[in-house]
DNA sequence: ATGGCTTCATAGTGAAGA
C-alpha cells in the first residue's frame, strides 16, 4: 500500500500536477492540504477520470483538506471530535482496514501571534483526540503538513530557524507528545540524505539553494511502522514549473 | 537569512502562507 501527502497550495492552480502526480506514482492514497476549494468547487469530475474516489472537506481562500483513494474510503469524517474549528484541517477515512488520518495543522505566522496560541490549542485537541482513535484503530497513519520542524536536522539553519514559528520549542513538544501516543516518523526509519527537507520559501530563490525545513510528515502506528518498506520526499515534484511550495512524502507499506 | 514569491479576493492593494 503506498499512500501519499502533498500540501498543493491551491488545488485548482495544481489541479494538472496532482493528476500527473497520481499517475506517475500510482499511490494508493493521496492526502492533499490547502485545497483553498469550497466543496462545491472540488474537480471530482477529473479526479475519478483518473480513477481516484475524493472525500474532501474545504472552503474558500484558506485551508481544506481531501483524501484521494483508488477505492471507496469507509467512516469518513471531518474535524476533530470534541473541537469546534470553523477552519477546515482535518479528514480521515478507512481504507484497506488503515485509519488514514489527513491534517492541515495551523502555521502560527509567529511566536507573538494569536495564531501561534491556536496553533499549541490545536495541537492539544489533536493530541487528545488521537489517544482514543490510535484505540479504535491499531493501524492508523497520520500524514499532512504539520508546520513543525522536529528536529536540527530537519532544519538548514537550526541557528537562524531557533525559536522561531516551526521550530520554537513548545511545537517541538506537542509534535513529541503526539510520537509519545506511540507513532513512528516514518521518514527516519530509513537511510536518508543530509539536508532533506519538504517546503522551501518561494522567496530568495530558497530551493535552489535548499533553504528548506521538513515539516511535512507521514506518521505511523506501531503495527503499521513494522510493516513500512519506504519513506521518500518527491523532491522533483517542487522543481516543476509553476510548483507548490511543499512537496509530496510518500510511504510504502507492506500489507 | 525575510521586502524581494505565490495565491486569493478584488479591482489597487492587502492578507496569509511558512
Amino acid at each position: 500500500m503506498k499512500i501519499a501527502t502533498w500540501n498543493v497550495n491551491s488545488l485548482k492552480v495544481r489541479l494538472a500536477q496532482v493528476l500527473e502526480f497520481l499517475a506517475a506514482e500510482a499511490p494508493d492514497v493521496l492526502c492533499l492540504q490547502e485545497t483553498k476549494t469550497e466543496d462545491t468547487n472540488f474537480p471530482l469530475t477529473e479526479i475519478a477520470a483518473a480513477g481516484y474516489h475524493s472525500a474532501f472537506s474545504g472552503h474558500r481562500t484558506y485551508n481544506g483538506v481531501a483524501i484521494l483513494c483508488h477505492t471507496q474510503p469507509d467512516n469518513v469524517s471531518m474535524g476533530i471530535v470534541d473541537f469546534t474549528d470553523p477552519q477546515k484541517r482535518v479528514i480521515a477515512g478507512t481504507v484497506s482496514g488503515v485509519r488514514v488520518i489527513c491534517v492541515y495543522i495551523p502555521n502560527g505566522e509567529s511566536v507573538e501571534s494569536d495564531k501561534y496560541k491556536y496553533k499549541l490549542d490545536w495541537l492539544a485537541q489533536l493530541n487528545a483526540w488521537l489517544k482514543g482513535e490510535l484505540s479504535r484503530y491499531p493501524k492508523l497513519a497520520l500524514l499532512g503538513d504539520y508546520n513543525i520542524a522536529p528536529e536540527e536536522r530537519d532544519v538548514h539553519d537550526p541557528k537562524f530557524w531557533e525559536g522561531k514559528v516551526l521550530f520554537s520549542e513548545p511545537e517541538k513538544a506537542a509534535f513529541r507528545d503526539t510520537i509519545a501516543l506511540g507513532l513512528v516518523d516514518s521518514f527516519r526509519l530509513f537511510d536518508q540524505q543530509e539536508k532533506a527537507y519538504s517546503w522551501w520559501d518561494y522567496r530568495m530563490n530558497a530551493f535552489k539553494r535548499n533553504l528548506g525545513l521538513r515539516i511535512d510528515h507521514i506518521l505511523l502506528s506501531a503495527e503499521l511502522a513494522k510493516n513500512c518498506k519506504s519513506c521518500s520526499i518527491s523532491r522533483d515534484v517542487r522543481a516543476k514549473e509553476r510548483p507548490s511550495d511543499h512537496a509530496p512524502v510518500i510511504v510504502e507499506i507492506e500489507t
